[in-house]
DNA sequence: GAGAGTGTTGTAAC
DNA sequence: GGTTACAACACTCT
């Protein structure tokens, strides 16, 4: 599920629930996916939910903070004490079931609120961290693309350096952080350049342009709440709409928005890619 | 039913 | 050092 537009839509309807709450028992249904003593932290106070690049942190009035990356996967569902997802919607089936199969920890908040993180695939992860440990997380991470930090020249001085497919280059976190593969493809369709050329060849005009249109796709998937495909368009309360504009991810055969040419799939790097081999060059 | 594919990213291997 | 391949896991789709 998440990219920076989607964990950016999470932490700011998260902040709004669980701000000013104590976390009075954690219930861990999978080791794996919390790190850290967990005990510790009952009775804390969550002071805040901010987060850096795709890393969600759970500020606390603690010596330790929590923080938490979703992966593919993970998501964070809150229910008030009536059991409402986000305090909306009516209770939905696979709300009165929580925690489900997938559910892999459980927070106990005070008024009787829960916090409940699911994830199918295991990949995600809790943990507790010092401010010590936090710093070090947050250093193998570049600034977020929409960041002042992220000028023209940073970008373009960081894309010389690399031979690799400008794709790659894009979702390399140590260049930028926040863009994953849907943002990805459409920012080079925007920018109406081919994912395969090598990043130490795009002209600094492309490389301007290319930059100029991730920031432009990354806000508008914050605007629309993020993408939300597949399965996990029935997540009430964290579903968005940003894949009813998507200009080319999964759009495979349909038309080019620029061009009209229908649009290819191929794969870089592992990663399924969709572009518009007639207008981007 | 086998096999490929899935929005992430750390690590091992080249 | 730069870059690629794969693994972590569970599920859906072909």
């Amino acid at each position: 599920m998440p990219e920076l537009p989607e964990v950016e839509t999470i932490i700011r309807k998260l902040r709004g629930h669980v701000q000013g709450k104590k976390i009075q028992k954690i219930q861990v249904f999978r080791e794996k996916s919390f790190q850290g003593n967990f005990a510790a932290i009952e009775g804390a106070i969550i002071t805040d939910v901010v987060r850096k690049a795709k890393l969600i942190q759970f500020v606390l009035d603690s010596e330790l903070n929590l923080l938490s990356h979703l992966k593919m996967t993970g998501q964070f569902i809150y229910t008030d004490k009536t059991n409402r997802v986000g305090g909306g919607h009516p209770t939905a089936d696979w709300v009165k079931n929580l925690p489900s199969t997938h559910t892999r920890v459980q927070f106990d908040l005070s008024d009787q609120a829960k916090l409940f993180f699911n994830d199918q695939r295991v990949f995600g992860w809790i943990k507790t961290a010092t401010a010590e440990q936090e710093e070090l997380e947050f250093l193998r991470y570049a600034p977020d693309v929409i960041s002042p930090l992220v000028t023209d020249e940073y970008f373009y001085e960081k894309l010389q350096r690399t031979g690799r497919p400008i794709k790659v280059a894009l979702m390399d976190n140590t260049i930028v952080s926040g863009v994953g593969n849907i943002y990805a493809c459409d920012a080079l369709n925007l920018s109406k350049i081919s994912p395969l050329k090598p990043a130490k060849t795009l002209s600094r005009r492309e490389s301007d342009r290319l930059l100029d249109a991730s920031k432009t796709v990354i806000l508008k998937g914050i605007e629309m709440g993020g993408a939300t495909i597949d399965n996990y368009r029935d997540v009430a309360g964290f579903s968005g709409h940003y894949q009813d504009v998507v200009r080319v991810y999964g759009r495979e055969n349909q038309p080019c928005p620029n061009c009209s040419h229908p649009i290819a799939k191929i794969k870089i790097a592992g990663r399924g890619t969709y572009w518009c081999p007639n207008c981007q060059k």
